[in-house]
DNA sequence: ATTAATATATGCTTGACGCATACATAACCC
DNA sequence: GGGTTATGTATGCGTCAAGCATATATTAAT
């Protein structure tokens, strides 16, 4: 859009290739990784579509309102409605009443939503995992390096890391980088008030 | 499924983190990158959904039938026809006889098709260099070497290739490694006969 | 030549999604 | 503290993309 976001020019040859072509596998990569657990994680979900991110944002954040979820799956907010009509008829999720806030909903698993919950992360992990496994260990450190430093540099707000990090099993992601980011831009915020 | 994927058990540490940390980060990390390059690239097409992964497609292989566009999309064969459809009626693809099979469609990109799938291939590349941008040179080079490595160990088939490089820009990729991969495993696949 | 497989087209139905609207509660503020 | 605005949720309604089943044409196979 309005920023300039080349570094280095496209041309420009970075070892053995041009960085336009880095860039490109880079997405391919991306698209191959990201539509491998997207399809897997969907099957293990009562529907298609964003049910599983639901689900999986739900076992990490019990409580949630709909209105975050809103924000987190991109819907629109009659979208979402339905959507936690449809899982709640499904038994995986419940709606509660919120502790602080007496409009709102807070959204439950169910014992059965946290079975498909629990499989929702572990065919991810399994995915990419798969995916991984021609990784030697020293490419691997590498590869968990840099994604570290791309992911913290991606997020800017609550909204955004909620997205990223819809399918995340908060459980394997110890000092999750994204949380780092959020409380680093925090920080940053305060100082300049 | 029926697989052993795990190469290292995820507890294992790597340098600083768990495997499954390495694993959970990476998953995030193409989710927000693919999230990123999918909507801007669809807001280009004119329409959202497959159509812009359709155009690029059809811009890097024009005559195209619509059956190996289906399987490039995931898509029932009544979908495509139908998003084939709208775009030939939103005058940004046609509909010609094809050369040596008089059962088949060859697609083609009208001139403003061409318009739209260098938008679009221009906002996806912009897109992931935007998001790479804060990796310094040898980082790049190591993610490149990275991803080449990946790349040629998810694909097996013609029908993957297609649908893995369904956005990508065939002329910033010289050397293409999912290409390589499908060569090399053609050739095996002589030998073994 | 029959039969099977492949490529495309279309009528029909379903269902997810968004828009507009309505209502309840919270936050603000003068 | 009453009035205004903002936020969170629910629902009627229309739209439209997608899949299923089926039909037709052409090619391949036996």
């Amino acid at each position: 859009m309005h920023i300039k976001c080349y570094l280095y020019a496209s041309r420009i040859q970075i070892g053995a290739m041009t960085v336009q072509k880095i860039e490109n596998m880079v997405g391919a990569l991306a698209l191959a990784l990201s539509d491998s657990f997207m399809l897997a994680t969907q099957e293990q979900a009562p529907e298609l579509g964003p049910a599983a991110a639901a689900l999986a944002l739900l076992g990490h954040e019990p409580g949630m309102p709909i209105e975050r979820l809103r924000r987190a799956l991109g819907l629109s907010h009659s979208g979402t409605v339905r959507l936690i009509d449809r899982l709640v008829a499904g038994g995986v999720i419940e709606r509660h009443s919120s502790e602080h806030d007496r409009r709102a909903v807070a959204l439950h698993l169910t014992k059965s939503g946290e079975e498909k919950c629990a499989a929702i992360l572990a065919v991810r992990q399994q995915r990419i995992s798969c995916a991984l496994k021609v990784l030697d260990p020293h490419e691997l450190e590498a590869l968990g390096k840099i994604a570290e430093k791309l992911l913290k540099s991606q997020v800017h707000n609550l909204d955004e890391a909620y997205c990223v990090c819809r399918l995340c099993d908060a459980a394997a992601c110890v000092n999750c980088p994204v949380a780092a980011a959020l409380d680093e831009s925090k920080a940053a915020q305060k100082i300049s008030l």
